[in-house]
DNA sequence: CGGCATCCCGTTGGATACTG
DNA sequence: CAGTATCCAACGGGATGCCG
């Protein structure tokens, strides 16, 4: 707990400050959570509509991260009292700037995939 | 499989190609990968010396980070058939463009945490 | 020194059923 | 519609011991 050190990182991914991008990995970096914000990324969204889009997830794993994510303070949560129930979920302006800093990311994953892949093939073998 | 669909992604956070994200970040978004490129990032270490600067990180799972990140051509390894032994890891050039890739995210780590762990305090209670 | 193999337990997360 | 609750299988990952 003495190791919780988080000096601005200008240097390239400073050894120090890294706790502090694991932490947010964890929170951040799991399988869904990438998903239900880029879905998000466009404009506010319903819960079923949110699960039809990200696809696969289940409900249990889509109310546990946008609860996660509420909490954070990266999306807000909006319920209309109607009949049926209808709830909206929205990225807060810290959940705009989560999204950019994940957009060179986003890029680079595009750019890579295949190459890593086609390195996998040749190790692999 | 034939969602692999991969356009480059110019929107912010193109739904689309999310898949490719949450696949890299699969790879790269665990416990200890980050911290390993981190420590990487300023140079060539042994494997002791790395066990050493990640801090927690066990034998087995620095063995199976490292050969993931050689398998996906982030960094080589090499050998020198010495006694006793001597490896050493090094970042590639595909792995310092993750690593550059990895700052946007590791500067808003540094900047928000605080306020995600404020934010967590005042829903959790 | 730099691993690999094995055991084992805690967590993750899917499937299913039920509720306001 | 938008969840909650429970069960259970799969996986991650630490501890330990052995080996070239």
């Amino acid at each position: 707990m003495s190791e919780t050190n988080i000096s601005v990182p200008l240097a390239p991914l400073p050894p120090r400050s890294c706790k502090g991008l694991t932490d947010v990995l964890a929170s951040v970096g799991d399988k869904w959570t990438i998903r239900v914000v880029g879905e998000l990324a466009r404009g506010s969204l319903r819960y079923n509509e949110l699960q039809r889009r990200v696809g696969g997830i289940s409900q249990r794993m889509l109310t546990l991260t946008l609860k996660r994510l509420e909490v954070d303070g990266i999306v807000t949560r909006t319920l209309f009292p109607s009949v049926p129930p209808r709830v909206d979920y929205e990225l807060t302006e810290l959940g705009q700037t989560l999204r950019a800093a994940l957009l060179p990311l986003s890029q680079w994953a595009a750019k890579n995939r295949q190459a890593i892949e086609a390195n996998r093939e040749r190790a692999g073998k």
